[in-house]
DNA sequence: ACAGATTCTTAATCTACCTTAATTCCATTG
DNA sequence: CAATGGAATTAAGGTAGATTAAGAATCTGT
């Protein structure tokens, strides 16, 4: 059913009995989602986490010349928020938008709180969350500050080459802080 | 005493019994370090997280060419480590090292395993210690993205006055991923 | 209090990456 | 299936920031 990805997630680090499971689910919207849909637009309020069951979503960044800057790429089996703003409930800086036709479930921020409160156990699996993600984003900044454009690239595609076939190059380059032509440039020396 | 200022650090989140606080208090090591102490090289086992009571620390990472890059600062009342290759307990890719006369408070990894265990509540501080921390990292990614080096640097001192009192400019430089030559000038412009 | 080592500054030169603009290639929609 | 608009490519010219080198200022250890 509709539910198994988002368990099996939550069982790779805790174990829930059958009520709590009950009650987990109770909670959840699972939402089919268009291509480019946005879920989440700059300035909005941010109620909301959300679990990709399949498809592909992309955080995103407007600066003040309209230049995008992509934070993440949200494949299947991912979760995905604008975490500042949903922790700190401010105006959300970030967009998030479906590039793919996708499947999630959102999950309300007052709803994970009381969350935290019934079922303690999900502390411990957001802990363990949270702090995966800061270790990615630790490495990111330690790659843009020590490695050139190419390098980069290099590691983004053999990283995630699950997500260089779902997205554009565009957002790629986006993504590693470079021009579109810049990045053509580059995959053009590659061959 | 001793162990006032890392108690209040985790009274902000959470409330311990008299006996948690006890056992917790049991586990921690505390160290007077000398600036330029190194608490922790690349490629070294890292098996501990650090609070600092006094002082400041520093995590950089060395690249292919010995160029430095700084990943964080932690000033008194902050928590650091690697902490990649603390949770997955792989070589160290930071070195970590007092930038001035410091006092810390040490915890062991297999300390703290047992400790969210015995007492559950600490998966609900370092819950939020993550998530600040995965914040923090996600501003600076999207701020690498999209200012420039000039404001970036105006960003950081009025993010971190304290900071700029207490590390040379060729430190700053290399948090903000630019030269201390560069840094140099931005600064001469400034005036 | 001095010598040696870092750090900071200044300036000239260089380069990785950007901007602009034109052309081709797709994908979406009517 | 034609039309349209975005994505990708190519190329010329431009700039933020790097590199190199040298001198001045500041810190460190004895």
């Amino acid at each position: 059913m509709a539910y198994d990805l988002i368990l099996q997630n939550i069982a790779k680090h805790i174990t829930l009995t059958t009520g709590e499971t009950n009650h987990f689910i109770s909670l959840l919207k699972p939402e089919a989602i268009k291509k480019k849909t946005i879920l989440l637009r700059e300035g909005q309020l941010c109620n909301n986490i959300y679990y990709v069951s399949s498809g592909i979503l992309r955080a995103y960044h407007l600066d003040k010349d309209g230049k995008e800057a992509t934070i993440m790429f949200a494949l299947s089996d991912w979760w995905i928020t604008d975490m500042f703003c949903f922790v700190n409930q401010q105006p959300a800086m970030l967009f998030i938008e479906a590039v793919e036709n996708s499947a999630i479930v959102a999950l309300q921020k007052k709803d994970l709180d009381n969350l935290f409160i019934e079922v303690p156990s999900f502390e411990r699996f957001f802990r363990i969350i949270m702090q995966n993600a800061y270790v990615r984003e630790q490495v990111r900044v330690i790659q843009n500050l020590s490695l050139s454009a190419e390098e980069r690239y290099q590691h983004f595609i053999n990283k995630y080459p699950q997500i260089v076939k779902q997205v554009t190059q565009k957002q790629i380059a986006s993504y590693l802080g470079v021009t579109p032509e810049f990045l053509s440039s580059l995959r053009k020396k590659d061959k």
